[in-house]
DNA sequence: CCTACCGATCGGTAGG
DNA sequence: CCTACCGATCGGTAGG
């Protein structure tokens, strides 16, 4: 139902719009089933009958939510990978930064929930759009390095731009729940995780292992 | 309230432990949240009321549970750790094969689940329990190998067998919940999983990276 | 977009 | 250890 050009549908968008950055928010700190409707209602200013105007139940609402949030994941991988000013290392690096602080979602936090509390179309779908906006450019990364010989070349039971991937994504996703909640933080590392991180990760791909330091 | 030696704490004993295996079954499969109380009692045989005969309340249950699995993983780290006979690699792929079939559950998972679902209290004792049978236990087989000679020394911006126990642990985790449920997994390696991270893990530690294979 | 409300389900208790 | 039951809360709908 499109509205009317005269209208510029300000008012109605522009909740649908509070609902869905609400909704981000609350989603990716807590997980699925953790956020009530309610929670999204009252943080984004309305009664919570009002999101089933907007949306047309709780599911299709969360997938909105992953659906944007990843897309601009993808973005923003994609600007980082582009910059081939920079090194390899230095390119991960910045991919984990921004995965850290994006939130973006843990796999397995929402592979977990998404068995139990998802339709199977919706999972489907969630799975596709990591797959494509997350782990595709990420891995186009790590093949980059392979092409351009600064990774070693990946060999069947030795490592794949797919399983360095999947451990890029475990570690930050990992991390990022860390985030400075209640709990004091088991790993606390003195630097910069992220750096940390990517480092062990290269020294194990490095084609030319000599001792020094990046 | 201890029962009199004449009684050999049959029925009742066996009860409790029904209950513990089948929460234990359950709670690694799904999670806190997600597992009912009814469910837990259903799968032990009994009728729901009767979990609050042996435990106190829901939280109290799925710590002893919590309590329970994870004494059983470090018995087992700790027991392939002193293989010194086998190679430090060797012995890392026994670990994370033994974490992904022990279901032991992810850091992430319980942590952002834990934050919201479990009392202070809980919290700190779960992250206690995890602290001590999961996390030193493997940290100490990476220290073993940084004495040895095995791996490069860590240095302070480079790693830290701490953040080593964590990039593994991340990555098992994540495994763990992978296995082959419902959609189809994105990561799917040819070999055997555990032996592509551990190699992925030590070509990034070892002191001579030599271009060979293990 | 709100008020009012519903059926289902949850963790937990009463009373035996 | 069971039957019966409760208050709270959930996602979602009716009717305007």
């Amino acid at each position: 139902m499109p509205r009317e050009p005269s209208t510029p549908r300000t008012d109605t968008e522009e909740t649908r719009r509070a609902i869905l950055r609400a909704a981000e928010r609350l989603f990716m700190e807590q997980g699925y089933r953790a956020v009530t409707t309610r929670q999204v209602a009252e943080a984004s200013g309305v009664k919570q009958p009002a999101l089933y105007y907007h949306f047309p139940d709780k599911e299709t609402l969360f997938l909105e939510v992953l659906r944007e949030h990843t897309l601009a994941t993808r973005a923003a991988i994609e600007r980082i990978a582009a910059r081939h000013t920079e090194s390899l290392p230095e390119r991960l690096r910045q991919v984990i930064r921004y995965l850290r602080h994006s939130q973006q979602p843990n796999m397995a936090i929402y592979q977990q929930e998404l068995r139990h509390e998802i339709s199977p179309q919706g999972r489907v779908q969630a799975s596709e759009m990591f797959r494509t906006c997350i782990v595709a450019p990420i891995t186009a990364i790590f093949e980059e390095g392979v092409q351009s010989g600064v990774l070693r070349p990946p060999a069947a039971s030795d490592w794949q731009p797919r399983m360095a991937t999947f451990l890029l994504l475990s570690a930050t996703a990992n991390l990022a729940t860390q985030g400075g909640h209640s709990t004091e933080p088991i790993w606390t590392s003195d630097g910069d995780p992220a750096a940390t991180i990517a480092q062990m990760l290269i020294y194990g791909l490095v084609a030319r292992p000599s001792g020094s330091q990046i």
